[in-house]
DNA sequence: CTGTTAGCGCATTCAA
DNA sequence: TTGAATGCGCTAACAG
């Protein structure tokens, strides 16, 4: 049975203590109802005086709202899911809603899990950053749409699923980034990375293929890249393409593998933070100075890419914003008493390219 | 009363579905007690097919846990307790606990909102990285304590206060830190920040007195370095300590007011991020190279430390470690069932310089 | 082993 | 207005 923990008041002893029924204390203490003021007057001084607390789960229990959201990324060390997160408890906290994260690592199965304990703990919403790439594998999905549980995605897209979702136009982004570089005069640009694949794709069927196997946001930014080769005319090398783990380490090697090409890029569009470290580490190895011998261009801007040598030009995602409109996304359908299946809210935040000195001409 | 979400099935329907009592089905839904093989799959089956998922709030109320803990951190974007919420929820998650983060940007209010709301919660038990330093000011953990939640506080100590804790040994990692540019050959290392004073400091006392008033790993790193400059027998300079804001802009101004003095600074030590970002900008913008014309060394090593045109010497903190004692201590006392007031048990993880380019002899 | 019966702490209806 | 009584979903003595 309840264990007694160092005992929290009741409303029972509240009321006792008061000398008034159950219902009148809870009442004062819930601040709903009729109560007269000296009833009330009573009740708050023996609560005061008891140092009475509100036991938000049994209340939860009662009312079938918890005032907390879940929310699962895919890492909470990663600075721009430190940044979402940030953004989602701004606005939550603002209207009291307290954040329960999840880290998944990527990994599927910690996906489902995230969503069940959250399912079970009974929050009132959850926000997704999901791992799942496929429409069929959506089971974990369905369960919190059952249990009326309003689910918005974010940073990530599934494709053949329609809810409501917060991201970034990723592919817009590598466009103007890829767009910049082939402006500066770049025929041959190395794309790190785009999504894994399987093997060294041979054709840009075998991208396009990969692309909608793999991350959502991935994909976006591979068909980006793509966008802006076919804008100029420009083909496509897969040999330009890296492909295998998402590392620092392995990302170098693509690099290295790159650099020794018979005809190598002059320069270099990185997708994540981990690529752009490799790729830095692999030009300097090789002796390859930036913007002089190869141009770079990053993405998920940060205080230190400014204050690299040369500064770098970088793509800034809006992490707090997409944070801030997801929360408000989620806290709206939570009030929205929605049961009716409103039509699903996608929204599409822009991500913006910040020149700095790291594109020059190739030589 | 209990609005009807989209209906989450309850033991009471599976025991009717499965035509067998109401603490037949919990018992083998919970896990506890006696039931037999035969019952146990009917109840199963029954609660397999009405979707059961056992509502985990109630339980709570019932059973006096929540498998949930609290961790409030200054700010979960920086990287540094991103790091730390990550070691965390690895062994938390990992022993069937999940967390609830809070942020409270170093405001006092904010975390005493924080306390409260994870109390009322019924968390069973809180990670505090405090902005606290005064032994006065901790009503709010003494509510934590009266109420049995165990708590270890993370990172940052509260000087004359004794609980559980798991900190860096900041006061070493900054005597080391700076002994190396001592070591270098530097005799006038500027210190950026130190705790922030209300005004320029003019005597040692002054900056010993505000550092016991501040953040306390803000004044153990000040102290660190002046056990330096005293190994040394190296006098202290108050102009070479940056004071006010922890922004990376007010940084930037103090680094430059201290290259305009008669006797500039042949070295940095930068305690933050922010500090050594802000410390870069001013050494560039005022064309002072590095290492060749002012060594420096920073604070919470990044990847990006490492592609720095020179590559950065900086102290690592183990922030994955940090979190993981934090949350191995947390729930020793929480499954400890000590109401047993034992002796707090209170960590010192080392930090680690890491050597690479930034530090030469002055010239 | 099983079902009955109380709680847990709070919300809420309803007669007084 | 107030208080008694019931319910939320689950745990857990207790008797059979």
């Amino acid at each position: 049975m309840g264990r007694t923990r160092s005992s929290s008041p009741t409303i029972s002893e509240v009321a006792a203590a008061a000398g008034v029924g159950r219902a009148t204390a809870a009442r004062t203490l819930g601040g709903y109802g009729y109560v007269s003021d000296e009833m009330r007057e009573r009740v708050l001084a023996s609560a005061e005086a008891l140092g009475y607390r509100a036991n938000q789960l049994a209340r939860s229990v009662s009312t079938g709202v918890s005032h907390t959201i879940g929310v699962v990324v895919a890492d909470i060390s990663n600075p721009f899911f430190g940044g979402v997160v940030r953004g989602v408890s701004e606005i939550a906290s603002a209207r009291g809603f307290d954040a329960l994260v999840i880290s998944t690592y990527e990994h599927f199965e910690d996906e489902i899990a995230a969503m069940n304990v959250l399912v079970d703990k009974r929050v009132d919403g959850i926000i997704l950053s999901s791992a799942a790439c496929d429409p069929a594998s959506t089971a974990h999905l369905q369960l919190a749409r059952e249990r009326g549980i309003p689910l918005v995605l974010l940073d990530r897209l599934i494709p053949g699923i329609e809810l409501d979702a917060v991201v970034i136009d990723n592919r817009t982004a590598a466009r103007t980034a890829t767009g910049e570089l082939i402006a500066a005069g770049h025929a041959r640009i190395g794309f790190v990375w785009g999504p894994p694949t399987p093997a060294r794709p041979s054709f840009r069927r075998d991208l396009v293929d990969a692309a909608a196997r793999n991350l959502w946001s991935d994909g976006e930014r591979l068909m980006g890249y793509l966008d802006a080769l076919d804008d100029s005319g420009l083909p496509l090398d897969p040999d330009l393409v890296a492909v295998g783990e998402k590392t620092e380490a392995h990302t170098y090697d693509e690099v290295m593998r790159m650099l020794a090409l018979a005809d190598p890029p002059t320069a270099f569009f990185c997708t994540e933070t981990d690529a752009l470290t490799g790729t830095l580490h692999a030009l300097r190895d090789s002796g390859v100075a930036i913007p002089s011998q190869a141009s770079v261009i990053g993405f998920d801007d940060s205080s230190w890419a400014a204050v690299m040598e040369p500064p770098l030009t970088m793509v800034e995602q809006p992490m707090l914003d997409l944070g801030r409109r997801a929360a408000e996304l989620l806290l709206g359908r939570i009030d929205g008493d929605g049961d009716g299946e409103e039509a699903p809210t996608q929204l599409e935040l822009p991500a913006r390219l910040i020149q700095r000195a790291s594109v020059a001409p190739p030589r």
